[in-house]
RNA sequence: GGAGGACUCGCAUAGCGGCCGAGUGCACCGGUCUUGAAAACCGGCAAGGGAAACCUUCGUGGGUUCAAAUCCCACGUCCUCCGCCA
């Protein structure tokens, strides 16, 4: 939600945000004239109320005949402030439901068009030549057989497609990235957390998950909550309600869970192996800091991702995702991308997004120092998705006879430097 | 799943249908006093909207009433007991 103040202030702005989105222009305009409507109306329901204040107070004190037609005037007036109301209540929820299906406004910084027009900020190690080390590397699915870490057949048998079974060494690994990933997490000034993936309404509304996403969101009808697709929700809607002293900023959490998604839509896609999968597990970094902060957050939220791949020894590239494909809440979103051999493409494994204060307004999140109380920045990250690690792992650092090499950063979490066949 | 109790401004509590947006204690902030601290004393201290008057909020939502923290209903959360259970 953006701040309707800076909305009735800057229209031309919030209309260039939209418009480089690709997203619906006109509702700018809508949302002022509802937004006057609704003002309209709580002045009428404010005036009347403080005359029924008024009334209310002498009838206490009135007597006899005074006093019955005393009432019968406020009676009257009981009814025309029930009115208003109630108009005052639609026209209130009218112009909130137009202004949440507004987006965050655009980072000036931020590539202008849609998917295919991000900007590639930079590359970091380089493909494997494997026609040089003379074999045609195997693809993750194929790995995960020979080593008995990934069973994709029995996770279709049991769950249904896009399931899966990490086993043995597969299983293992889960915990060593994890392990691997929190321990630097903590470095970095990050609290550990795991948090319920098992949500209320109001946690997924609030972190924007029921709009464009709402496909993809698990729900459990029957007691109305919702699976989390990542820990973002949990640990924003962590303080929800809450004003934090300015002290205690930044406030970074280091959230592992699992993630659901119902992967709506994207049928044929990534259909072979566990790029794209229904259930996965994940450590995800998320920052409450000061709005003026947020930018250089955000770099740092980056920077932690690229360390987590350079660790791994895996070659990657930084994108900085167009202003189309930005999530409703994201003023801007840079994605690593890593090198997968058997694709022969960069696919990405980790996603970090600068929300500003959208977020914490709809979740009504503030700070306090010695100025007042304000909205406060969010920001989220991703420190590791396993299984899209997982493939990136196997398939980057495999040898010609099917085993894998273990990087070094995480052999002390594994005891073993080579993942052997079964 | 069943039975009972509770939910008020950071914490603990007071609160008769109108004089209650709400008292008190603790904590916190500022000041006086003190060499400094403590104590004592004085003042401040929930949030949102509004330039202000003022309006809204006593778990949430509805209802009764001229008027609701206070009465009624539903839901939520917490506590105690019983049942089931990793």
């Amino acid at each position: 939600m953006i701040d309707i103040k800076f909305l009735r202030e800057n229209p031309d702005v919030v209309r260039a945000s939209q418009k480089g989105r690709g997203e619906n222009v006109e509702i700018v305009d809508q949302i002022i004239a509802a937004d006057e409507r609704k003002r309209a109306a709580l002045t009428e329901f404010e005036t009347l109320r403080q005359e029924q204040n008024v009334l209310s107070k002498s009838v206490g004190a009135a007597k006899g005949d005074e006093k019955t037609a005393l009432l019968a005037n406020a009676k009257e007036l009981a009814d025309k402030v029930k009115a208003a109301d109630t108009k005052r209540a639609e026209l209130e929820e009218e112009a909130k439901k137009l202004l949440l299906q507004l987006s965050n406004l655009l980072d000036t910084e931020a590539p202008i068009g849609g998917e295919e027009d991000f900007v590639t900020l930079e590359h970091v190690g380089t493909p494997r030549d494997f026609a040089k080390d003379g074999f045609e590397p195997r693809d993750h699915v194929e790995l995960g057989k020979l080593l008995g870490a990934i069973d994709t057949e029995r996770g279709a048998k049991v769950a249904g497609s896009r399931s899966y079974y990490l086993t043995g060494v597969g299983a293992l690994l889960e915990f060593a990235l994890v392990n691997y990933a929190i321990q630097s997490a903590l470095k970095n000034g990050f609290s550990p957390v795991i948090p319920p993936v098992l949500v209320n309404p109001a946690a997924m509304e609030g972190t924007g998950f029921l709009g464009q996403a709402a496909e993809n969101v698990y729900r459990i009808e029957k007691d109305d909550v919702y699976l989390v697709g990542t820990s973002e929700v949990p640990l924003a809607a962590m303080h929800m309600d809450e004003i934090l002293p300015a002290e205690k900023l930044p406030l970074r959490y280091a959230g592992y869970s699992s993630c659901f998604r119902r992967e709506a839509g994207t049928y044929g896609k990534d259909t072979r192996g566990i790029i794209r999968v229904h259930q996965f597990d994940k450590v995800e970094m998320f920052s409450f800091c000061k709005p003026e902060e947020a930018k250089e957050e955000h770099k740092r939220l980056l920077q932690w991702e690229k360390d987590f791949l350079t660790a791994m020894e895996i070659p990657f590239r930084v994108i900085d995702v167009a202003s189309g494909d930005l999530g409703s809440s994201a003023v801007r979103k840079f994605d690593i991308e890593a090198w997968i051999p058997t694709q022969d493409a960069y696919r990405e494994v980790t996603s970090t997004s600068n929300c500003t204060e959208f977020q914490a307004r709809r979740l009504n999140i503030r700070y306090k120092d010695a100025d007042g109380t304000k909205a406060i920045a969010t920001l989220n990250g991703t420190l590791v998705a396993i299984p899209r690690m997982i493939v990136a792992i196997l398939e980057n650092h495999q040898n010609a006879d099917g085993t894998v090499n273990v990087p070094a950063a995480l052999q002390p979490f594994l005891g073993m430097k080579k993942f052997e066949l079964v």
